[in-house]
DNA sequence: TTGTACGCGTTATCAG
DNA sequence: CTGATAACGCGTACAA
């Protein structure tokens, strides 16, 4: 059994009676067809189990109807726990749901799948091409945008490429954040950096320190990859050269609570002795010990805004970058 | 600029001053073509910036070189924290690079979803599918299969479809765990099923009445749905039914966990008092408290094994189905 | 070694 | 309302 020979139109056509055109027409829900003979075509369509070749049509109208979804990770990465890319996920899948368009998901953690990914996207495999989490200066995006594919990326291509993006208010974040902690009279405050090549990363430390600066006080700064292992190693490293920190601002909440257990473990009371901040309010912000001060970024939200701002693209339409709000939750530990 | 006329062979063809069999033949990497040839015609190609249209490579050659991995779930469920689903990915991943073939992901958890992967993949958008956790008797795999396409799935499909599969060894583990509660002398052992309209659920759940029963003990059942909150209210229903349980297999690390956390606020020991075994080997298991005592199950060798499988299938081969060893990991919970 | 010509399965245009 | 017929962009026998 090797594929039996699929049907095609033109054996539906023989079979009904009719010509090709016609069964083309009442596949597609042509409402110009006569009754009887759209019924006389269904039954063939049953009958010989019909399925429309895809890369026949997308051949002649130029559309795959399915959008490729990039993340340039490792598997294990994208599935961490910090349900970023689960929440880009959703949000993107409930709007392309609205337009009926396929989400297809394609991992670029190695240098080979990342020219795979490369090459099925640039064959106009997909109809466009979402972004999450770039690392360095991908050059990905601006050669497909290049091609003339949509393209939208998750915050600012650090290549400089004029591609669209949505990203959130990291830096208004950060600045809240910041502050609440020097309003709280926090003057040794430190940052647990993250990953200096990735968007995310640099604005989050930027906005740090522009904060810290702007009140005179001195930039203490250790650097993770939003990780929890890279998160209490920071810590560690942190303490050890400056004990007398009172404040900690994690660039996310993966690094803040290992930055509360390694705190704890060294003596200290949050936020009694250190307060600490997070970035994201991942769902187990709130049950950390104690609960965890942070910044959420509206993560369903920037998928599904990328996602509507590459279905406008494809529709013809000029679009602009768009930077959705966070806002800073106060809870216990600052 | 709305895409600007993509290059095709023949406009490289023009350029070169060859004939369009000629790009094609360097394009597709042919040897028998004059090297000053070779050189003109990728000088063209590069100055168009020429990518080939996959869909009408497609339409010629009847093949995608990529393989889609449906997953019918929502994605919050796709990215729990049992790293199973990853585990998947991460096989079918490391296999299909050295096939050097694409693997595209597919959420399939509504059912307008679901209806979308089946038009996306029985219009051969795709030269094979790998199905990972089906729910009920899908009849997806069984329809697949029917019109020629490759198909794996992870787990004997329910609605009794002549579909190829790869399932890890569920009855061995759990006889071996449940032995080994016997052997310790336990005789009030209780299960926390997964649920019963996946295989994994089923032979669990089977394997442990086995087991029992052919030791003349009591069937003490409560049934979850793989999840940690799941797992849980399971483990309390079972203490307020049976407060003299002395041992729990849990069909899952999830519900384990769960369970170990409720025991403990129910002033039980474990395992002095109760005994608890779980089911994955997921990483945080060798972290609870106490460590889990566990069946281990080869996940991401799963997905290599469907991945395999799959593109045997695609080369014409028959295959059979496999079942995967499962290991009992013995730490202190048991 | 290179070119010619056909076919892959659809949709779209245009007569009828 | 229906049917020819021409693209769509590419790979590949076959011929030269």
């Amino acid at each position: 059994m090797t594929g039996a020979q699929r049907p095609t139109l033109e054996a539906v056509a023989r079979l009904a009676g009719v010509s090709r055109a016609t069964v083309s027409r009442v596949v597609n829900g042509s409402t110009t067809v006569a009754e009887p003979i759209q019924e006389a075509v269904r039954r063939a369509v049953a009958e010989l189990g019909y399925v429309p070749n895809l890369a026949a049509r997308t051949l002649v109208t130029q559309r795959t109807d399915s959008i490729a979804l990039v993340m340039p990770e490792e598997a294990t990465r994208v599935f961490s726990d910090d349900q970023v890319f689960p929440g880009i996920i959703r949000g993107a899948a409930q709007e392309l749901e609205a337009a009926d368009k396929q989400l297809v998901l394609m991992l670029a953690g190695s240098p080979a799948g990342h020219e795979r990914v490369e090459r099925y996207t640039s064959g106009r495999h997909v109809d466009g091409v979402l972004f999450a989490s770039l690392h360095g200066a991908d050059p990905l995006p601006g050669r497909l945008a290049r091609l003339g594919i949509p393209v939208v990326c998750s915050g600012r291509p650090l290549d400089g490429a004029d591609v669209p993006y949505v990203d959130v208010d990291h830096i208004g974040g950060v600045t809240r954040a910041v502050r609440h902690l020097i309003e709280q009279g926090r003057r040794r405050i430190a940052t647990i950096a993250g990953p200096q090549d990735m968007v995310a990363g640099i604005e989050r430390l930027a906005g740090y320190r522009d904060t810290v600066a702007a009140a005179g006080l001195p930039e203490l700064v250790v650097t993770g990859d939003f990780t929890r292992e890279s998160g209490g190693a920071a810590m560690r490293r942190l303490l050890a050269v400056h004990p007398d920190v009172d404040a900690v601002f994690a660039a996310s909440d993966l690094m803040a609570h290992a930055a509360l257990r390694t705190l704890r473990e060294s003596g200290r009371r949050v936020p009694d002795d250190v307060a600490v901040i997070g970035f994201d309010d991942i769902e187990t912000a709130a049950y950390t010990e104690p609960p965890l001060t942070t910044v959420r970024q509206p993560i369903q939200e920037l998928g599904r805004e990328m996602t509507r701002m590459l279905l406008r693209m494809a529709a013809g339409e000029r679009v602009d970058p768009l930077l959705l709000p966070t806002e800073l939750i106060i809870r216990q530990s600052a």
